[in-house]
DNA sequence: ATAGGTGCAAACAGTTTGCATGTAT
DNA sequence: ATACATGCAAACTGTTTGCACCTAT
């Protein structure tokens, strides 16, 4: 049976108040101020279980190391700044890639990343 | 000034001929048949290099080691097959991401990759 | 002859795992 | 009380680097 450890609190709660994709360092990070002397294994175990349970989802932009997000959003995409490397969600998604499909394969998904500066870092110049 | 190697030419041949975007395990492999005794690190190397020549331009697709083709082709997306992980580039596109894009945001660029099965993978039900 | 390249092995970074200890139930 | 979870350190994987030897120029 699960166990609801200060840990695996102080790490659920990072993610699910983060409000964008955030990776095992940063989870690491944060969770260490709720939860002093949280082990850098903790993290990945605790991230692993919450993906085989359904609870996050991996956000693996190309090239770089995954970050995680809670699961059960709508079907969307990713922003990721180029200044400040923070990743955003998208809201909408126009979806009309089967013309992109050569012909005899079959599409079974897409995945759409979107690249530039945040309005943040807009502002920043 | 740059030297014209057995390895180099090996590493360079089997990325120009895969006519597709190929990894380390599997650069290494193939030009090992050419070069024997040739080593994973000269494989990287040359990766490297050609990287910075700009003759060859990483394929990173997420949460995947990152694959090489050579530089140079049209603007251009790729294909992972689901059933054989082969990866393939699409040809054209017609995509208009401005839509997608934050208020206050800037866009830059973009990245598309589609997953299904291949012609082959379809045909081998 | 010599600058640059190679192979090997050691070094690294990110992630996983074994084990003894700790703790929620 | 005990099964599950944790922290630490060691193991592992993919990539990079130091170094002595080799080779294209």
């Amino acid at each position: 049976m699960e166990r609801n450890t200060h840990q695996r609190r102080a790490i659920h709660k990072v993610i699910q108040d983060s409000g964008r994709p955030v990776g095992p360092p940063e989870i690491f990070e944060l969770a260490r101020a709720q939860a002093p002397g949280l082990g850098i294994a903790t993290v990945y175990r605790c991230i692993n279980r919450m993906l085989d349970e359904g609870t996050i989802v991996a956000v693996d932009l190309p090239g770089e190391a995954p970050r995680y997000e809670m699961a059960g959003k709508d079907h969307h995409h990713h922003f990721r700044c180029n200044a400040c490397n923070k990743v955003f969600d998208l809201l909408a998604c126009a979806e009309k890639f089967a013309d992109l499909t050569p012909k005899g394969f079959q599409l079974e998904s897409h995945e759409v990343y979107l690249f530039g500066r945040c309005d943040t870092c807009v502002a920043t110049v």
